[in-house]
RNA sequence: GGCCCCUUCGUCUAGCGGUUAGGACGCGGCCCUUUCACGGCUGAAACACGGGUUCGAUUCCCGUAGGGGUCACCA
């Protein structure tokens, strides 16, 4: 695991704690990460941080790692547990106690709490005094637990180049000497990433904005390692569409839950893309395209809104563009769950060839799932709303006499159909749409649907001339 | 509250001292058309505010306002 010298130039890692799903902004985040690996011809990494054990769970392990594969961002190598490295977390805290970069805290958390409540009660920020930091360690109550805490520089002030963020300074008076190992012997976040990131080799540190206050801190442990410090790159973070941080109360659903909302995986990716980084005036970008334009320039500084609308904008697009026997596939399962029976062979076949009728016409596979359920109805038919009024209203009349047009045809094929309908309507002195919209009723029991010749030809004969009989006037 | 970050159409964004401020989603209109979509054309729609700097600010600087993040023995 420690870098070697045939490490990749550039590594890069996504970084998520095991306490939910991967969620929408967690997922742009491993987005970037995987894309600027990618584009560097370096390497991606996963790390899991579960050292918090009492909120880490094996289901939100499972759950990210299934979001990461439903959107193909395949990290290089195992991933890696940051609970299995608590030993040599330890070992680093103990070299910065050797070193004297850090030193013993035998304060309570009583202690600690009562110490931030006078703070409060001053108005003065909530900060460890430091009472451990100079005392000798003869002083030291024999046998007590202590914490293992950094010195941190209390004068002057730390700056970090940071590659979205740019340059920022900030007060050593803002850091306090935090907690590298508590008084269990646990490292605390703060030391794991710093020496999970070293010895990964992790070069680019690409991550959301709410980290960006721990670079400063996380400087002040590599230095006293005297290792190298990463380019550290701190993305704005998502907002729901009212303005607000999206949390899970409104927007951040796993991306589980955009899949089956029937969103592909492409289309979220190329979404979660465009929301915080740019180039130019390209909107839709694959996955190829991406690798060859991914840079931390082109990453904004400022917060994005999620708009479900652009994001199904693009599903339509992917929809369009995606393989007729994929989307056959996830829309097969949709289908039977709402029929509560599963296909036949047949019945997948027709829905195979529907697909392309069903595809211009859908904003999410739901939607095309739906749109294809006339095929698996069966007779009679249940109209709705406004397919009954259109029946009732003047189409008794034609669909009787296209039932007759369509009775006699040789060939059951949707352009000899449509021409012999076509024919009828101008016979009748009307419209054509006057003839297929009751036919349309009649065949779906909807007036919204795929073209009506299609549709005829797709149902069959028999099919479809019972179903238009049904609707015949008694 | 301290510290840090952000601010171009409703939304995502392009712009990097001189532009009729561009594109996309959404919205309106028109065309195509058997419905709905798709597609094509087209319209409305933005530089938060106030000071500077400059011959000239959307662009640079400083404030103001608004938004966001962060201040644990969580990550």
């Amino acid at each position: 695991m420690v870098a070697s010298a045939a490490s990749p130039a550039v590594v890069t890692r996504f970084a998520p704690s095991p306490t939910g799903f991967l969620h929408i902004g967690g997922a742009r985040t491993a987005l970037f990460n995987y894309l600027f690996a990618k584009a560097n011809g370096g390497a991606f990494t996963l790390r899991i941080e579960d050292t918090d054990q009492k909120r880490s769970t094996e289901e939100a392990i499972d759950a990210i790692l299934s979001g990461m594969r439903w959107l193909g961002l395949d990290w290089d190598g195992d991933e890696v547990y940051q609970s299995a490295r608590a030993q040599r977390h330890a070992e680093v805290a103990q070299a910065l106690l050797e070193s004297g970069a850090a030193y013993r805290c035998y304060a309570s958390a009583e202690e600690l709490a009562e110490m931030r409540e006078q703070a409060r009660a001053e108005k003065r920020p909530i900060r460890y005094d430091g009472r451990w930091r100079d005392r000798d360690p003869s002083e030291a109550p024999a046998g007590a637990p202590f914490t293992v805490r950094i010195k941190a520089p209390r004068s002057g002030e730390t700056t970090i180049d940071d590659a979205v963020q740019g340059r920022v300074t900030v007060p050593n008076q803002e850091l306090d000497d935090f907690i590298l190992l508590r008084s269990d012997g646990t490292p605390t976040y703060m030391l794991a990433v710093v020496v999970d990131d070293h010895d990964m080799g992790v070069t680019h540190v690409i991550r959301g904005d709410d980290h960006l206050n721990n670079a400063f801190r996380q400087k002040v442990i590599i230095e006293a390692m005297d290792w190298a410090l990463p380019t550290w790159a701190h993305i704005p973070l998502i907002h729901g569409q009212d303005g607000a941080k999206l949390s899970k109360r409104h927007g951040a659903l796993g991306v589980e839950a955009y899949r089956d909302m029937g969103f592909l995986p492409e289309a979220l990716e190329n979404y979660l893309l465009r929301l915080g980084w740019g180039h130019g005036d390209e909107d839709i970008l694959d996955r190829t395209r991406a690798t060859d334009l991914f840079s931390l320039k082109g990453i904004g500084r400022n917060p994005a809104r999620f708009d479900m609308k652009k994001l199904e904008n693009l599903n339509g697009h992917y929809i369009r563009a995606a393989d007729d026997s994929r989307l056959a596939g996830v829309a097969v399962p949709m289908v039977e769950t709402e029929l509560g029976r599963s296909l036949t062979a047949g019945e997948r076949e027709l829905l195979l060839r529907t697909i392309p009728e069903l595809k211009p016409r859908a904003k999410t596979i739901n939607e095309l799932a739906d749109g294809a359920m006339f095929l698996f109805r069966t007779r009679p038919l249940a109209m709705d709303e406004k397919a009954s009024a259109l029946l009732e209203k003047d189409g008794g009349d034609l669909i009787g006499k296209a039932h007759a047009v369509l009775t006699e045809a040789s060939e059951w094929e949707a352009t000899a159909l449509g021409a012999r309908l076509k024919e009828l309507a101008e016979r009748e002195g009307v419209g054509l749409g006057k003839v297929a919209q009751p036919l349309r009723a009649a065949l779906t029991g909807r007036t919204v649907s795929p073209g009506v010749f299609e549709m005829l030809e797709l149902l069959g004969r028999e099919e479809s001339l019972a179903r238009i009989n049904d609707r015949l006037p008694a």
